[in-house]
DNA sequence: TGTCTAATGTTGAAGCGTCAAGTTAACGCG
DNA sequence: CGCGTTAACTTGACGCTTCAACATTAGACA
């Protein structure tokens, strides 16, 4: 619990305006993109990320390690998603033989069905969401802006893995 | 929704690039924030919002619903968090005599020396994931572009309410 | 004044994520 | 070879959010 540090250093102005949208931003477009996913296609923005990799991946299969890296999320996390997608047999999972530590995730048709399926409208709310109403210099900045925190962001859960607080 | 439109606009190699890293910030950045503050301060992030606001509200009293717009979540969702924040004497909720409706949630000084307490490490994190990377510059147009995405989100909140699917 | 509708909150159930604990398999090394 | 350690994954419990249903009160309006 952060000892006790002399004084904080307290965001300024500009700092917490930009704080407040960003803070607006992340929380409300998750809910937008999630809240669509459901409606239109019955299944949840973290279930189509992961389905997505799928489909992009050679053979459309994966490593759930590997799976759980490139979709942000945690291995458990992965673990009941792959069981609830194996369930509505959008997925299917098999241990690799040539080593029995891993285990493997592959799409089936019907989940690359699915994927397509769903893609369009997901595009779509993207779009109109994020993209319409930035120019392109804006975009640009954004993924610029974006890349340098997600810099920071690695580096914190490094540090987290590394160092365990207490 | 969106029956048969012919081809959608798909995303051109520097809107794919920007939604990537996007996608990355507004997937790690709540939950390293989340994950913070629970370890820290033993609190949800919604949870220590919802403080900060009332910690800043005339006489730390606020009408729920109000709570709810400004911390941008749902009636439903404050409703539960203010049961949890009241059984630990952090706030109170008090119905209010001149409109049988409306509830006022009012936070105790049990409630704002949490808020204060917690503050520090919070800032320290936002500052370290978010700023320390940026410069000045980059900072200014963070706002600019994350006002236009909420712009965007606003309107789209609004016309789901307007105009109900289905 | 009586009724209808809208606004404000509350509640319970269901679903998803996290965390901690457990399993199994590979590896290092004495 | 046996042992301990690590890596990859699974599982169950718990907590939070959402969603739908409900309760209550205020205002509209006839």
């Amino acid at each position: 619990m952060t000892e006790r540090s002399p004084e904080p250093r307290w965001l300024d102005g500009e700092e917490m305006d930009a704080w407040l949208a960003l803070n607006g931003v992340i929380l409300l477009l998750p809910a937008a993109l999630d809240s669509q996913m459901q409606r239109d296609n019955g299944i949840t923005m973290f279930e189509y990320i992961v389905m997505a990799m799928l489909s992009e991946a050679p053979g459309r299969t994966l490593q759930l390690k590997r799976l759980a890296r490139i979709t942000n999320g945690s291995l458990s996390r992965l673990s009941h998603v792959v069981t609830r997608l194996e369930k509505r047999d959008w997925v299917r999972r098999r241990p690799l033989a040539e080593n029995g530590r891993v285990t493997m995730a592959t799409l089936t048709d019907l989940g690359y069905a699915k994927v397509v399926a769903s893609a369009p409208s997901h595009v779509e709310t993207v779009r109109r969401l994020v993209f319409d109403g930035l120019e392109r210099e804006q975009v640009r900045r954004l993924q610029e802006i974006s890349e340098q925190l997600l810099g920071s962001l690695d580096a914190d859960c490094a540090s987290e893995r590394l160092a365990p607080q207490r």
